[in-house]
DNA sequence: CCTCCTGAGTTGCGTTTTTCTACTCAGCCA
DNA sequence: TGGCTGAGTAGAAAAACGCAACTCAGGAGG
């Protein structure tokens, strides 16, 4: 049975990565904020969200280090806060493209997707706008690995769970 | 001058896939089908899951084409079902992988991560085994596109707000 | 035949989250 | 002084969650 020791799925990094991001509207307003909102007022009318779930939700998310709050002052007008993403929630920018890409393959509006994501980077004197995706990559250079070629294996961190449930074995602690 | 279009939030392939997986628990059912978990009562244990949020989760990724239930018998036991991914649900495996590398990155146990994802490929005699990333590819062939160097384009489907109810907006800027 | 056992759920019920609506609060402006 | 606006807070209703207990179908054992 030692044979089949499994990686303990609770103490996983996906685990963790949702509890910070994987309440709803979290990463909706992760993705505003990348597409350059800032303030309260204006995720809030983005998104449709009611004032006191937004309030909780930029909380959480200024706790755990995805966003920061930055105090500002318009010219004739009272000093307030905005919000804006830390490295660590702009690195969220691939998660985000991954569920859009999901999201245009099996849901989009029949019109196509609303929404592609280019390239801006400068190319002589033009710019490159060709179309972004995410692709999987491996440190040995393959590029395109297809998804169906990884698999999991433990890493530094990893605990493993002893008692290798059998099928239908219920948990008992 | 109608400069200011800004696609509508609501109508995006985000916000659609994250109504179809965005539920607690509806990735980690993923993941763990993705690592070989199939049975009602193996997911269970994995997870730690309640089986009645289980067996919601379960109706609700097969009502959404993400996974699929098949009938099979155990020699000696009667007729049972067990749950699948369609190719819809693999095709998650990416934006799971993005989520765990953005956990690792930041959320990750001291000791490091718990998984690690490599590739598994025929090279010659030997297998590829090194780890695999997430990244950026655009289309014109340039690798590593950093994140900072992309932007959204409206695509066919894009629907735009007329009146731009950003707060700040006084008249036409 | 009758009872026990097991995996796979379902049901009931109390707790926690989410949502909606209304209200407050601070400062600018008139 | 009182109105206006952005940024929240308060409270009640609705939905989702989680536990435990229960049902259900069939095989095994007697």
């Amino acid at each position: 049975m030692e044979s089949e020791r499994r990686i303990d799925p609770v103490n996983c990094s996906v685990a963790r990565a949702l509890s910070v991001v994987g309440e709803r509207w979290s990463l909706l307003i992760v993705r505003e904020a990348l597409d350059g909102a800032r303030r309260f007022g204006e995720l809030r009318a983005r998104l449709g969200i009611a004032g006191n779930l937004l309030s909780t939700r930029l909380s959480t998310l200024v706790a755990a280090g995805v966003m920061r709050r930055v105090p500002y002052q318009d010219p004739g007008d009272r000093h307030r806060y905005e919000y804006e993403l830390t490295e660590q929630g702009m690195d969220l920018r691939i998660t985000l493209m991954a569920l859009l890409e999901w999201g245009d393959k099996y849901l989009a509006d029949p019109q196509g997707p609303s929404v592609v994501v280019r390239h801006r980077a400068a190319e002589g004197d033009a710019t490159c706008e060709e179309r972004v995706r995410v692709v999987l990559e491996c440190s040995a250079g393959h590029t395109h690995v297809p998804p169906q070629s990884v698999h999991r294996t433990p890493g530094p961190g990893a605990r493993f769970l002893e008692a290798s449930p059998r099928p239908g074995d219920t948990a008992q602690a």
